[in-house]
DNA sequence: GTCGCTTCGGTACATCTGTACCGAAACTGT
DNA sequence: ACAGTTTCGGTACAGATGTACCGAAGCGAC
């Protein structure tokens, strides 16, 4: 069939995978590569050969670690939190000596880096939201990402003299998680320092 | 080019009604069928037989009133932005009247609706946003969306005596996205009364 | 070495996909 | 009435898809 004009197409890989890992690492590889899938065209168009041509494997290496594309979607999605509730409890930990004038130029900072650099991560991490509204197979996963994300901000609430609030620290996620997503999808998206006086209100509103 | 290039709408149905729709209520009906597909299985997912089955209408009729599935997806999320923008105006319109005492009630009500009786229209309109991440045409759908919800939320930070602040506003509305996307993908979602204490916080934290 | 296992990779196949095609039907203005 | 255009709907088709299959290759225990 003579697909459309897709503007998220897939790009062919060239596959450049000298030393092809094998045995349990190949599987890890697998999932990375279906990360970078699903970031670039979604879940549902995902296909077991454009996960094996990203991650350099041959197509049957696919189906023969995991049971299905389903099972390997799942997989990924959970991977992936698994990986950013990580990254997101070690940020938790420096978080915890930073100021009320500081806090708000460390948010815009990490949000920015979230719109650039991660950007298919953080695409990826709010498709699995959207996806587990669907999918309720998925919904653990997005609530255990949910709870990592209101500790970080309780503990930049308590940093900054807020009160002692499970209200506050959802709200402030709320409203990170809601503006990030804003930018994420806009054409015109703040620039740094913008992004800092928005959050430095958001601060404000919630700090004392 | 057998098909016509510019399909424009002809003169609407005379009082003879038929079972099924015909002409531009027939493209109509289309546009419908793909948002409900879209709600259940995603955008990518969506296939032209899905949305011909869903409408009742031949597989053929959806590929003559759109030119691809491309431009079918895309014509479905504008579709369902205009509609929930024109309702999210005529709530605009409401908010207006509402005091301190009764606007974290309005609002967790509006919430709680989304999340059951107008479920798949959310999901739509949240699949619009993580969608317009990855393509740039959906972008301007998705910022209408996002000026329409913080006109909405503007209106409400001056009946309840907030500070006229387009921060405040796109806080708010930020929050409040946030706090429903959390809902929608979570397995324990809030029961009323928590939704309203929280959105009074919220709404606390930004009046006066 | 031989055995029993996991892992690998090429290929096959039934099904589904987007959309092109074409003759018929319905509608249009004259 | 007529001719011209738009709409309709059944079907055709090439290519993509998920996954089953099967023989080969690795590998640790003996």
């Amino acid at each position: 069939m003579p697909r459309p004009a897709n503007p998220i197409a897939p790009q062919p890989q060239p596959a450049a995978k000298s030393s092809a890992p094998r045995g349990a690492a190949r599987r890890d590889c697998i999932v990375d590569a279906a990360l970078v899938v699903i970031g670039r065209v979604g879940p549902d168009a995902l296909t077991h050969r454009l996960v094996a041509a990203e991650a350099g494997v041959p197509l049957a290496a696919t189906t023969y670690w995991f049971a299905s594309k389903e099972a390997l979607i799942l997989e990924a999605f959970a991977h992936a939190a698994r990986r950013d509730i990580a990254q997101l409890e070690r940020e938790t930990a420096e978080a915890a000596d930073w100021t009320s004038a500081d806090a708000a130029g460390h948010l815009a900072r990490s949000m920015r880096a979230s719109l650039t650099e991660h950007r298919t991560r953080t695409v990826v991490d709010y498709g699995l939201w959207v996806e587990a509204a669907r999918r309720p197979a998925l919904r653990p996963v997005a609530d255990a990402w949910s709870r990592a994300c209101q500790a970080f901000f309780a503990t930049i609430l308590e940093a900054i003299g807020g009160r002692r609030s499970e209200h506050d620290a959802r709200l402030l996620t709320a409203a990170f998680d809601g503006l990030l997503m804003d930018q994420l999808a806009s054409d015109h998206p703040d620039d740094e320092a913008r992004l800092t006086a928005v959050l430095e209100r958001l601060l404000g509103a919630f700090a004392g």
